[in-house]
DNA sequence: CTAGGGTTAG
């Protein structure tokens, strides 16, 4: 009897040479040495014992020096892999740049074993299903795991709130929380992590409370969840009292939760504490330098930012983004796109999808096409991932860089889409005057099954105000809620405001404000001013002012906007009372600045400017299209001269040194005449400049996009896309 | 003999 039951090839249990074997594959340190141990097994037929064989794959699949190939073909020689071989693959899987084959070889072995999942494979392919953000696919196992009796199981369970949270999805993430019975530590950190990632830090934090309420013993994971909360929610109080809490039960400090207290530092606003902890890191790593560049960068000092990225042991991409990106939104897109240029001259980091994002969007600030239009070829030549982000950003550059149909294009072109793209795409059309096309872009959002955003119906709304789309203005506004559960903000309300006064609705805007259930923000109370001065409404003007003065006592647009009111209606005591006013307190009306880029270069051109190396040439150049539009007509239009000035005469020379002028004076000397003359102006265009650039458009049969503050303005043949309302 | 939770740049 005993000899029949013997297996043909005698393997003992636990051979002293199968020991041997498998303590040399803990020491392998490459591929050779697997390959060596690999033959010896089939050698000695030691690899037919699924055991063996999987901590083969195992090693080969997880190890430094990893090849999921071979692991796969190691597997592939296995005649009956058992289900902890299954497992093994379908683990390296879930954990490599591949998580999708993962879940392939999850259904082979559905198809060709005839053993099921157990406990073990369901965390491995969950895994896959949260780094594929996968929510059918995930939902889908958690039914299997549901069928199979496996759902009191409490590591399942933790992955499965880690999965929906990856999907976004917290509240279902809360509700499998809930019902695991035998909450362990991983599961509360499971649930902490996925509200601080979620945006909802004020629930992570509370979450935390509720653990030590129940006793349960937090360690360093949940303190980063805690920390990145903290961070969240820029409340440095709390981040502080995180950090007592750590040293109070001797929480392990190590080196990543030091980074989370550095970065929860740095975002609640104190580099100092930041700087403080650094110093004392026993061992710092790239993320520390990042994060301590970042908190320099984001607070303004940038000569402690480039001390830090000069003293950082090397400056990856993350350091140049964080430079860039800063800059970016700091307002300083010039500086951004020099770092830039640094960047491709340095090579010693790959700029990715981060740093073209930032740049793209400091050439949309700045209208700096050339470059825009480079990065866009970059990214098709360097076969770059196109992303949402990316999308949204080569959207925005073009639209705000003028040109409206390269960005339709990118629209147009692109596979994946998402609420910021579409948003991204009906903002171009808004700016463009386009408010008809902007709305039917709209529809087809909703026809795509994309849900509209707060940022959507800022867009929309912003479309139906430059288009003067009242009645679809009031519509969008009062369906964005009830229809699709965005509640409106201060923002929606601002542009409302404005759709209402600009189409000289002033009582209807006023009614409007006083219903808010909200404060009105500076923004709004300019918008209605804005209206006042378009519709000459003196009275509530002032009201606005005062208004708007009273949240924001030092804007100086609100000034100038009034003055102009005063200087439109004749109250020139007035105008001078304001002026001397401003002057007493110090207030300037910040200059009018317009630029415009020939060949890839920026020429920034400040109003009254003679500075520039052509100013002799542009000067002449004015003279000569000064005399061109008298002889059709045009007169001067010197109510809108803002800037107090007083003889009479110095008026209409005033009025000839606007920015936008001069640019596009320069423009009409350095520009080839079949190219349109692309401007960017930082506060909104004087109406002489504008009939000036009408006339220009059509006497010199010139295209000239200028783009102010607020909008584009697309002269061509003598006419304005803003059909004047603006 | 296999599991689950992690810090940086938009």
């Amino acid at each position: 009897m005993a000899a029949l039951s013997a297996p043909l090839v005698s393997l003992p249990r636990y051979p002293t040479a199968n020991n041997h074997l498998l303590s040399l594959i803990d020491q392998c340190t490459n591929t050779k040495h697997l390959y060596q141990i690999h033959a010896q097994m089939l050698r000695t037929g030691l690899f037919f014992d699924p055991y063996t064989a999987s901590r083969l794959i195992t090693a080969s699949a997880l190890s430094s020096f990893s090849s999921l190939d071979y692991a796969h073909r190691v597997f592939d020689q296995i005649p009956q892999p058992n289900l902890y071989t299954w497992n093994t693959l379908i683990r390296a899987y879930a954990s490599s740049s591949q998580p999708n084959l993962s879940v392939v070889v999850f259904l082979e072995m559905l198809y060709q074993s005839c053993e099921l999942p157990n406990k073990f494979t369901y965390p491995f392919v969950i895994k896959a299903a949260s780094e594929l953000k996968a929510l059918r696919l995930g939902t889908g196992f958690h039914g299997m795991i549901v069928k199979a009796s496996l759902a009191s199981d409490v590591f399942i369970l933790n992955s499965l709130v880690h999965f929906y949270g990856s999907c976004g999805h917290l509240e279902l993430a809360y509700r499998v929380f809930l019902n695991i019975r035998n909450k362990d530590l991983v599961s509360w950190n499971s649930m902490i992590t996925t509200f601080a990632q979620g945006n909802c830090p004020k629930e992570a934090i509370e979450l935390f409370r509720e653990m030590e309420a129940e006793s349960v013993k937090p360690n360093d994971i949940t303190m980063l969840g805690v920390l990145s909360a903290c961070a969240k929610k820029v409340d440095i109080e709390f981040g502080r009292w995180v950090c007592s809490y750590i040293e109070r039960n001797e929480i392990r400090v190590n080196l990543t939760l030091n980074n989370a207290i550095l970065d929860m530092y740095v975002k609640c606003g104190s580099v100092e504490d930041a700087k403080r902890l650094f110093d004392r890191m026993p061992e710092k790593d790239v993320v520390s330098w990042t994060t301590m560049l970042d908190g320099y960068a984001q607070s303004g000092n940038y000569d402690e930012a480039h001390r830090i990225f000069e003293a950082m042991p090397s400056q990856n991409i993350a350091a140049w983004n964080a430079l860039i990106s800063s800059y970016e939104q700091n307002g300083k897109p010039k500086e951004a796109l020099a770092t830039f240029h640094k960047l491709q001259i340095n090579k010693s980091a790959k700029p990715d999808e981060v740093t073209l994002v930032s740049t793209l969007s400091a050439c949309a600030q700045l209208g700096a096409i050339d470059l825009g239009g480079w990065i866009h070829v970059y990214i098709k030549k360097q076969e770059i991932k196109m992303n949402c982000h990316l999308t949204t950003s080569l959207i925005d550059m073009y639209s705000k860089c003028g040109d409206l149909e390269k960005a339709l294009d990118v629209f147009n072109s692109v596979e994946k889409t998402d609420v910021f793209v579409w948003s991204a795409m009906i903002a171009g059309l808004a700016m463009h005057g386009r408010g008809r096309a902007a709305i039917d872009l709209f529809s087809k959002m909703l026809e795509a099954k994309v849900k509209p955003n707060a940022v959507t119906f800022t867009n929309i709304l912003c479309a139906c105000s430059h288009s003067g789309l009242v009645d679809e203005g009031r519509n969008f506004f009062h369906q964005m809620e009830t229809i699709y559960g965005v509640v409106p903000g201060v923002k929606h309300y601002a542009c409302m405001v404005d759709i209402l006064g600009r189409s000289g609705h002033l009582e209807e805007a006023m009614e409007f404000i006083e219903k808010m259930p909200m404060a009105p923000s500076v923004s709004l109370w300019a918008a209605l001013l804005a209206s006042c001065r378009l519709h000459v409404n003196v009275e509530l003007a002032e009201q606005a002012c005062s208004q708007l003065l009273e949240l924001d006592p030092r804007n100086h647009g609100a000034y100038v906007l009034l003055s102009n009111i005063y200087a439109k209606t004749g109250k020139w005591d007035r105008v001078s009372a304001l002026r001397k006013f401003m002057r007493d307190s110090g207030l300037k009306k910040e200059p009018g600045c317009s630029s415009i880029e020939i060949n890839g270069i920026i020429h920034e051109f400040l109003v009254g400017e003679n500075s520039h190396p052509l100013t002799k040439e542009i000067y002449s150049k004015l003279d000569e299209v000064a005399a061109k539009l008298k002889s059709v007509g045009y007169v001067p239009n010197k109510s809108h001269l803002l800037q107090f000035v007083e003889e009479e005469d110095m008026k209409e020379q005033a009025l000839n040194l606007h920015s936008e002028k001069l640019a596009i004076a320069f423009g009409l000397i350095s520009m080839g005449s079949s190219q349109p003359i692309r401007v960017v102006k930082n506060l909104r265009v004087c109406g002489d400049c504008h009939s000036v650039a009408k006339l220009i458009s059509g006497v010199y049969e010139r295209e000239i996009l200028l783009r102010d503050r607020y909008r584009f303005h697309h002269f061509k043949g003598g006419q304005c896309s803003c059909m004047d309302y603006w």
